[in-house]
DNA sequence: TAATAAATATGTTTTACAGCATATAATATT
DNA sequence: AATATTATATGCTGTAAAACATATTTATTA
């Protein structure tokens, strides 16, 4: 299981800004209800039908949020990086969680207690009015998600979850390769395609020269194609 | 195009009781930036990629909420009724819409001007609570079906949405039928499929005695063979 | 009420992709 | 280092669903 961080940790208001609307007695009401734990790699933080007893911030590491489909089918619905909020949608809409979180590496969390965090929602108007936009945000993200999935074909999907990755992740120091190297499984999961299908396309790629491939580390090398194959197949 | 109502229609907070954690003042501030429209079956609220200059409410009648996918699929995200709040997405995460909303029927919609909006939702943290809350459902929503869409078979996505319909509109006088009547079209675009295969399968289903159909009506006989589709196909 | 258009219905063909099998390469474990 | 395990790779087969074709019925409009 998860341990205790024991350490020194940054505080929340360090790693992401909008902790920063709250007052300064607010910050240490936070902190005294605010604990940092310590996973492993693939380790679980909550699955879906769990009751909500925290919401979460990404001290470091990268997750991901899924759903389990049909059969053992697993869909990946977002990816998480450091600084991130999650667990928080459904602390608001009250009932259970309605995906699961695990990591993709080993990570360190923040866990924010419930009541501590519905208590500074209500009393801070600010701290509310942005969270909501976070919201929007994977609102839209979620929508745009849902007509892709159902519309394109293997290839945009493909090219899609590489464009995101690339968004979300950013690129390495020579400014093509994505910094997010993840097992043809993830990628597969996250494009709602089968393995075998993944790493055939991926293969594809790399044999027309869009990408070019080492172990799971992908380079784009046509961006303007890659963009094309997304919105064509 | 839409013409402006003139004659009395009733106020916000009757209709919708979100309006109620509003003061006097607010209540009466957001009267005097709103105002009532009447839009004709089928026509277009508002598109994608448009800059939102309103959030608005239905006073009466039925709205598909939807995006143009590729090709000229169209995909229906989510259906909207009376007393429903649309178009604050954008609003709230900056940028333009993206999607678009149009009537199924004949609609009365109430437009508040976005800048009013924006005040009430920062000057009253209630208000921007239950917003919040509104939009946390939507997003559990929306990454359910991405899932749904991508994994379920034909007969699970179109027994899905007939749940959904019949969650949404609720049942007629006989407890059974659907409370609204959409075209084989609509039906097939809000579960992601052509036409022809809704209309065969919704026939499928009549033949299996899960449902019965009277042109647009459609009555549900066998709910728990219709929940065992919509999870096993 | 006829003429036209749109919606519904159903059959046939084609294809994208899942499902399965098997091989090889890379990691992890003893 | 040897063995087991997991990840990656690639070929083959079957099938769900799209694409297309064409009736037929129901709405619209003239």
């Amino acid at each position: 299981m998860a341990k205790k961080i024991t350490h020194e940790v940054p505080s929340l208001w360090e790693m992401n800004p909008i902790w920063n609307v709250l007052t300064d007695s607010e910050k240490e009401y936070i902190h005294q209800h605010a604990q940092a734990y310590a996973y492993r790699k693939n380790e679980v933080i909550h699955s879906e039908g769990d009751t909500p007893t925290h919401m979460m911030m990404i001290i470091s590491g990268t997750l991901r949020v899924y759903k389990g489909g049909v059969g053992n089918r697993t869909a990946i619905i977002r990816m998480l990086k450091p600084h991130d909020l999650f667990a928080y949608r459904a602390i608001i809409a009250g009932g259970t969680y309605n995906t699961s979180v695990s990591c993709c590496e080993p990570c360190e969390i923040y866990f924010i207690e419930r009541e501590a965090f519905m208590y500074i929602i209500k009393e801070n108007a600010q701290f509310c009015y942005l969270m909501m936009v976070e919201m929007a945000k994977d609102l839209g993200g979620s929508d745009t998600r849902s007509v892709n999935i159902g519309q394109k074909h293997i290839r945009g999907r493909l090219a899609e979850t590489l464009l995101y990755l690339k968004d979300t992740y950013g690129l390495d120091d020579d400014q093509a390769t994505i910094s997010m190297y993840m097992s043809r499984e993830d990628l597969a999961n996250l494009s709602n395609m089968t393995t075998s299908n993944a790493i055939r396309t991926l293969a594809n790629f790399a044999e027309e020269e869009v990408i070019s491939i080492d172990g799971r580390k992908i380079k784009i090398l046509d961006m303007q194609r890659l963009k094309h194959i997304n919105q064509l197949g």
